[in-house]
RNA sequence: GGAGGGGUACCAAAGCGGUCAAAUGGGGCGGGCUGUAAACCCGUUGACUUCGGUCUUCGAAAGUUCGAAUCUUUCCCCCUCCA
C-alpha cells in the first residue's frame, strides 16, 4: 500500500469498511483532503468510547489532512437511533448549546491546532439543520430516498424486528445526517465521512445522496466497534462512563482506567489509544513478559494525549505510591474536613456518604460489614466509629473504600 | 375505532389478600485468591436507625379490607391482532 496514512490507519486496527477504497488511496495520496466525523452532543462530554474516533483525526492531521468535527447540535434533537433500543430523552436546544461548549474542549486538547493547514474546522448542523424548510425539503433531498431501501438498514430493521417503537422523527435521522454530509461536501469540500461501524448505514446514505445530487464521488469509512474483552462496550462501565472532560472525570481516574485494562485488550490498546509507533509496540509485545509493564505504559501514553505530560506524571507517581508502596499518594483526590467538626465529633458513617465516597449511610454501613472500608490501610469495623485527632497523622487521613478508591482527608 | 395481553427494584423475570423490602438470574459493589488482570469462591444489593425497629417502594390516583404488589374503579403508557 502506496498512502501511509492509510496504511497506518489500517495497521492501527482503525479500519473496518470504506465504500471505495482504492479511489480514497489513490486521492488521499494526491492531495491533502478534508474529512468529517459527527458527535452527538446528548451528555456535556464525550466518553472514551468516542476516543477512537478522536484518535483517527488526530492520525489524519500528522498526515496533512484536514479534519472537521461537526458537533451535531441538530442532529442531536432528533436522537440517532442507530444501536439504540428505545428512544432517548429529547434534550432542548440550551442543554444542547452547553452540551456542544463544553465537547468543544477536548477536542482543544487531542487535536493539533498550530498548524494552518490542517487545523480543525468546527460546524454545528443546527446551522442549516433548523433552517431548513419542510416541503423544499421533501422535494429536493427526500425524493431521492426510498422508503423501501431505509427500512433495509440496521437501525431502521433491528428497532423493528425487536418490536420496539421507531418515531418517525428518528426515521427521519438518516436523511439529515446524509443531508449533513452533503453541505459538507458542497461548502467545505469535505470528501470523507467517517464513523464507527454502526454509522456504516447512515454514511452510505450521504455518500449516495452526494452521487445523485451533485454526480460526483465522496467517500465513507467506518471503524470498528470496540468491545472490551469483558463483552462489555468501550466507556460505558457501570460504575459510569469513563468521560473525557477533566471536571468529569480526573486525570487520576482517566489514568487508573487505563491502568485497570483487561489483559486481553492491552495490546489492541496500545495500538488504538497511544501515539506509539506500530514497530514500537509489536516489539515491546513480543519482547515484555510483564503485561503489568505495559498497562501502565498505556495508561500513560494515553493519558498523555488527553491531560498532559504533567497530570500523567503525576497519577503515576500517586499510583505507585497507593499501590506499590502501600503508602499515601500525593495527588489522591481528597476531602477536607473542618477542625472544628472533628473537636465535636463527626463518625465514619458521616464522612463516608456526605463526601461523595458512598451515596448513603445504609451504603456505608454494608461496606463496612464487609470489610471494606480502611483508614492508613487498617480496616474499620464499627460503624460507629467517630474520627479522633490521633487518627490524623500530619493533618491528614488515607481513607479507603475497597482496594482501589483512596482519598485523602484534610483538616483545615 | 374494536378485541385481547401487559406495566414489579439497575435489567430480565416470579409473586396474584397477610409469613413481601418482594423468589430467581444477570449486572453492580465488597471480601478471598492474585498482578490494581481474568477465571473461580463467599458476602451484599431501598432509606433511616439508639440494631429493638421505623419510614418510603411493585405505572398514577381513588376505593374495599383489621391488612393490598396482589381485589374494585378511573386515568396514563406499551405490545399483539382486526379496522
Amino acid at each position: 500500500m502506496k498512502n501511509k496514512f492509510l496504511f497506518e490507519m489500517k495497521s492501527r486496527g482503525y479500519l473496518h469498511q470504506c465504500t471505495d477504497f482504492d479511489n480514497l488511496e489513490r486521492i488521499s495520496s494526491q492531495k491533502s483532503i478534508t474529512a468529517y466525523i459527527g458527535f452527538d452532543c446528548t451528555a456535556s462530554s464525550l466518553h472514551v468510547g468516542s476516543l477512537l474516533q478522536i484518535m483517527i483525526l488526530r492520525l489524519m492531521q500528522n498526515y496533512g489532512h484536514r479534519p472537521i468535527v461537526l458537533l451535531g447540535g441538530g442532529t442531536t434533537l432528533i436522537g440517532d437511533p442507530s444501536g439504540k433500543d428505545s428512544t432517548r430523552k429529547v434534550l432542548d436546544k440550551k442543554d444542547i448549546q452547553k452540551n456542544i461548549f463544553n465537547i468543544q474542549k477536548v477536542f482543544h486538547k487531542i487535536l493539533n491546532f498550530s498548524n494552518k493547514k490542517t487545523k480543525p474546522i468546527f460546524v454545528d448542523n443546527s446551522k442549516w439543520l433548523t433552517k431548513l424548510n419542510y416541503i423544499e425539503f421533501l422535494r429536493e433531498i427526500g425524493s431521492h430516498f426510498t422508503i423501501n431501501k431505509m427500512l433495509s438498514f440496521d437501525s431502521v430493521k433491528l428497532r423493528l424486528e425487536r418490536e420496539q417503537s421507531l418515531s418517525y422523527m428518528e426515521f427521519n435521522y438518516m436523511i439529515l445526517q446524509a443531508y449533513d454530509f452533503y453541505q459538507l461536501f458542497k461548502n467545505k469540500n469535505c470528501i470523507l465521512q467517517i464513523g464507527g461501524s454502526d454509522q456504516w448505514g447512515n454514511i452510505v446514505n450521504g455518500v449516495e445522496l452526494i452521487r445523485r445530487i451533485m454526480k460526483k464521488e465522496s467517500f465513507g469509512l467506518t471503524s470498528p466497534l470496540i468491545t472490551l474483552a469483558s463483552g462489555a462496550k468501550m466507556g460505558k462501565t457501570e460504575k459510569g462512563a469513563i468521560w473525557l472532560n477533566e471536571d468529569l472525570l480526573s486525570s487520576y481516574d482517566y489514568w487508573q482506567f487505563w491502568r485497570n485494562t483487561d489483559d486481553r485488550d492491552v495490546e489492541r490498546f496500545l495500538y488504538f489509544f497511544t501515539d506509539l509507533k506500530v514497530e514500537d509496540i509489536k516489539n515491546l509485545c513480543e519482547k515484555e513478559k510483564n503485561i503489568n509493564k505495559l498497562k501502565v505504559l498505556l495508561a500513560n501514553e494515553a493519558t498523555k494525549i488527553l491531560h498532559g505530560e504533567t497530570k500523567t506524571k503525576k497519577a503515576e507517581k500517586t499510583a505507585k505510591q497507593t499501590f506499590e508502596s502501600g503508602g499515601v499518594g500525593v495527588g489522591l483526590p481528597e476531602i477536607c474536613i473542618k477542625l472544628s467538626e472533628i473537636r465535636k465529633g463527626i463518625g465514619i458513617l458521616d464522612i463516608l456518604s456526605k463526601h461523595g465516597v458512598l451515596s448513603s449511610k445504609s451504603e456505608a454501613r454494608r461496606a463496612i460489614a464487609n470489610n471494606g472500608i480502611k483508614i492508613h490501610n487498617s480496616v474499620v469495623t464499627d460503624e460507629n466509629k467517630i474520627l479522633k485527632m490521633s487518627d490524623f497523622k500530619n493533618s491528614s487521613l488515607k481513607l479507603s473504600f475497597g482496594k482501589k478508591k483512596h482519598y485523602l482527608i484534610k483538616l483545615i
